[in-house]
DNA sequence: TGGCTCGTTGGTAACGTTATCAAGATCCAC
DNA sequence: GTGGATCTTGATAACGTTACCAACGAGCCA
């Protein structure tokens, strides 16, 4: 019992999984030239050839030339992973992000790949789906491949395994979204400010029933609705919907929230399901791209027409969100330089900075297009999908 | 010179910039627990400890058990670089892509990573801007790096790069693009035929003026129209059209192919160009994403009517191909699949496969939507943009 | 010319694992 | 009760770098 869990915690039991191979025959492995054969082969010392190859201390232009000679003659080519075991740095840097085939996270990624190549740092990408277990195994195997920093989208709600890796010394960052008391720098939007200028810009527009279609962390027992989002990003986007409704004199029962889970199709349920009623929304806002295009495509499916029917605002400017007609109105955020910063704060943490980790707040701007009107006149019910 | 060359050959330059930081003070790096310590903490032989946390060799129950928990207390952690530069796996593969932002390659990313994840593999990305000298770069980097695989979407048109990789003992898979005279396992579609299948659709419709939009190297020279592709994908996809007009006797003077760069702008001015001639194209074929995109910005500024004055048919299936009236024809292509299957074959040889190298071609299907109709009767002359 | 500094050089000890091997303990069948 | 096989155990040698240090020669100033 005690040693299982002992065992799972230090990950042993995974390594065993998968440093045995399943296949019967190794191949042989290439003997590969190292810095004694340079060094025989140049007949220098194996410190000499060690320096010149690494480009650090002393030697003369003449050593140095017979030593690259011989290099080149050999296909010496450096180890990083043995440079890498006495500097103790390994010039890479973790990502963990909800899922990279997200636009949002691969806009992010970007960013941080591009800073990070600029200080000769690579990017080790891990996709968490929106589970923390997943986030925090990847975590793990992070602080043992001894990365030089870390870059977290979290999904889990508590900071465990983080506070671990901060203790290993290992900088982290938050992209996208805070976890209170963590004390780690994070590079967020101010998504309730942003959440609020846009419901504000429906309940200025004489609406009423706005409801918010967001995305939750997936619940494995979900089948069509996950309960209540812990993400910090989507619980501060609600706060802003809630004090827009509050400033506009909505009674808090006219609420109108639908978490859905990760996946475009269960945001397209809730949209028709929340379409059906009576008494349905006028207005739309969603908080993230997932629920964007299950919200259109319900819309889609209702042959809505917006902004006559409803108004819809969606977190994040999309590739697509001006071939649409019509041209939708979106929350727009800075998603690469987002990412771009993280992997800049990490790069000064690595450098040896101390500065007290802060949160960074990047600007997000309203951008109008032509997905938001006036408050309709009379709601006129909607046609149920042809399916 | 020489020196200079060998160096840069070697990598050795690049080490140099990057080894030393430019920041005066490094951090005093937190003494780590090892597995002395804890064999010491545990009252053990340093060999025994090691085989209880690295889960090989035999060890008694009480043994592994004190072993653990002295591992536990002491809040040991495996040092994965340590156990790869003996074992001589870094259980990482390096990917390169043109670009993840694109969606193509995030999710062909996707699919590399999930099928890496479940073989213990992690994954280190590397952009290069469809540029040659930023391929080879990172190539040489992994190689330095010693990682297990890799899997390469290739801007550069030679591959002395991946020989060097080859050589190093690291098994290469070439995605979305072949090489030729490489002898590397190859994961793509068959372009030419999807190709000639999807603008036959047009030639049966009655299109006899069809172009082609397709996005290529970037040339630093270039300022709208770069110069001739060389990347296999497009030249493959160049050929299944012409073979479709061919065989439609639409003679060779015909052909309209517009090479834009890989900017969503630059395809868009080249159709607005092309459009703009009295004899316009009646049929759009785009060869990728940001060439779709791009055309549909243009078609979308003229006004155009689609499928009424241009048909059009896009490379790849986007998320937003739905949501656009009219809804978008396609020929769609298992992307994910295509980057599971390179990250399969790597994981095949890693465990030593020493099956020939082939081309695997996966299918595509073309996905007929709304913007595919009829040549028109009669040439309508598009409205110039306002701008 | 003596003494001193500085650039260059090479031997050797880390770094933290896994691999090898010999020795002792244990167990079983005969 | 004994021979042989099997399980445990720990000392020690890799792996391929960089760090450290002592030794050597050249150059310089007094």
């Amino acid at each position: 019992m005690a040693s299982n869990f002992i065992g799972r915690f230090l990950g042993v039991r995974r390594a065993v999984t998968y440093e045995r191979s399943p296949m019967p025959n190794p191949p042989p492995p290439p003997r590969r030239v190292t810095i004694p054969d340079v060094a025989r082969h140049a007949g220098v010392g194996q410190a000499t050839a060690a320096r010149v190859l690494g480009g650090y201390g002393s030697s003369s232009a003449a050593t140095r030339e017979r030593v690259l000679a011989a290099a080149a003659e050999l296909g010496y080519s450096t180890n990083a992973v043995a440079r890498s075991m006495i500097s103790g740095r390994t010039h890479t840097l973790g990502v963990v992000v909800a899922d990279v085939e997200n636009a949002y996270f691969a806009r992010a990624v970007r960013g941080v790949t591009d800073v990070a190549a600029k200080a000769g740092l690579h990017v080790v990408l891990a996709n968490s789906d929106e589970k923390g277990e997943t986030e925090k195994s990847a975590v793990q195997m992070f602080i043992e491949r001894r990365v030089d920093g870390l870059v977290v989208a979290p999904a889990a709600t508590d900071h465990e395994h983080l506070d671990k890796a901060v203790a290993a010394g290992i900088p982290v960052v938050l992209l996208d979204r805070a976890l209170s008391g963590a004390g780690l720098d994070t590079v967020v939007v101010d998504n309730r400010g942003a959440a609020k200028a846009a419901v504000t810009r429906f309940t200025e527009a004489g609406h009423t029933r706005i409801a918010v279609v967001t995305s939750a962390s997936p619940d494995e027992n979900a089948t069509q609705l996950a309960p209540g989002a812990d993400i910090w990003t989507t619980t501060e986007r609600l706060t802003g919907y809630r004090q827009a409704l509050r400033a506009a004199g909505i009674p808090r029962g006219a609420e109108l929230i639908r978490h859905t889970g990760y996946d475009r199709t269960w945001a397209r349920s809730a949209v028709l399901e929340l379409m059906s009623s009576p008494d349905r929304p006028t207005a739309l806002f969603t908080t993230d791209n997932v629920a964007t295009l299950g919200t259109l495509d319900a819309l889609l499916d209702l042959d809505a027409h917006i902004p006559g029917d409803v108004s819809v605002i969606g977190f994040d400017d999309a590739e697509w969100a001006t071939l649409v007609r019509p041209r939708l109105s979106v929350v727009s955020q800075p998603v690469q330089e987002l990412g771009g910063l993280a992997a800049d704060i990490l790069v000064r943490r690595i450098n040896g900075s101390t500065a007290r980790p802060r949160r960074h707040t990047l600007p997000t701007a309203y951008v109008p297009r032509e997905s938001t009107g006036p408050a309709p006149a009379r709601v006129r019910p909607l046609r149920a999908p042809g399916e």
